[in-house]
DNA sequence: CCACGGATTGGCT
DNA sequence: GCCAATCCGTGGA
């Protein structure tokens, strides 16, 4: 792992649309490695994709595009490269990749990354500003909810363009192939089998 | 119309 | 390990 001081970005290497527009368990297992950037009121948040889930509308009965086309999936159902935000138990805010051909109604569930560039924000935006620097970085992104925290990704977020705004992925590190790892989804009570869970294998941010 | 439960997290026993 | 928090989309009556 490099060492935050030595990290350079460059954010001309900007993924575009196309990047998005394949086969979600494709781009999924394309995704591990990339950095998510945000700008956040002239400051850059960053971080490295470290654990995705791919849910795809047809055959996969726990993706939410599963039953067709509702106002609050509807995003899903856009061609690659859109983000779909959606409110979960009440409280949490869960950030998507959308993938493949208008209508595919496939998605890749965010669910973990190590912090790279605004750290300091990430804790604000996840605990506020009075409880500062006391948190570990650990803890600031290695879940779907934290990760949409740290970054602010809430409903306004759900349906931006990936290519064209202040958020977008670029290329960052090569994954091994040998260092990808497969797994069953979590916390999911339909189609629970499917291997469609994609980690870097023994990274120290995984969920929890 | 109403009841149910969810692609989670954090706090408490 | 267990469970409350807290909203709202969805599906059955």
């Amino acid at each position: 792992m490099p060492s935050l001081e030595v990290i350079s970005f460059d954010l001309s290497k900007q993924l575009s649309l196309n990047f998005y527009q394949n086969d979600v368990l494709e781009v999924a297992k394309q995704l591990l490695g990339k950095a998510l950037i945000k700008r956040e009121k002239g400051q850059i948040l960053a971080a490295k994709i470290v654990e995705v889930e791919a849910y795809r509308g047809k055959s996969d009965q726990a993706a939410h595009s599963y039953r067709g086309k509702t106002k609050r999936n509807e995003v899903m159902f856009k061609s690659g490269g859109f983000l779909y935000v959606y409110f979960i138990y009440g409280i949490h805010y869960c950030a998507n990749v959308v993938t493949g051909k208008e209508n595919d109604g496939d998605a890749i569930l965010l669910r973990a990354a190590e912090p790279l560039l605004g750290v300091d924000i990430m804790r604000r935006n996840r605990y506020g500003a009075t409880e500062g620097t006391a948190k570990q970085i650990d803890n600031l992104t290695n879940g779907p909810a934290k990760l949409a925290k740290a970054f602010k990704l809430n409903g306004e977020y759900n349906g931006v363009n990936l290519a064209s705004g202040d958020i977008f992925f670029i290329e960052f590190e090569e994954i091994e192939k040998n260092d990808i790892c497969t797994s069953k989804r979590i916390g999911i009570s339909k189609s629970k089998d499917l291997p469609w869970r994609f980690f870097i294998k023994n990274n120290r941010f995984l969920s929890k």
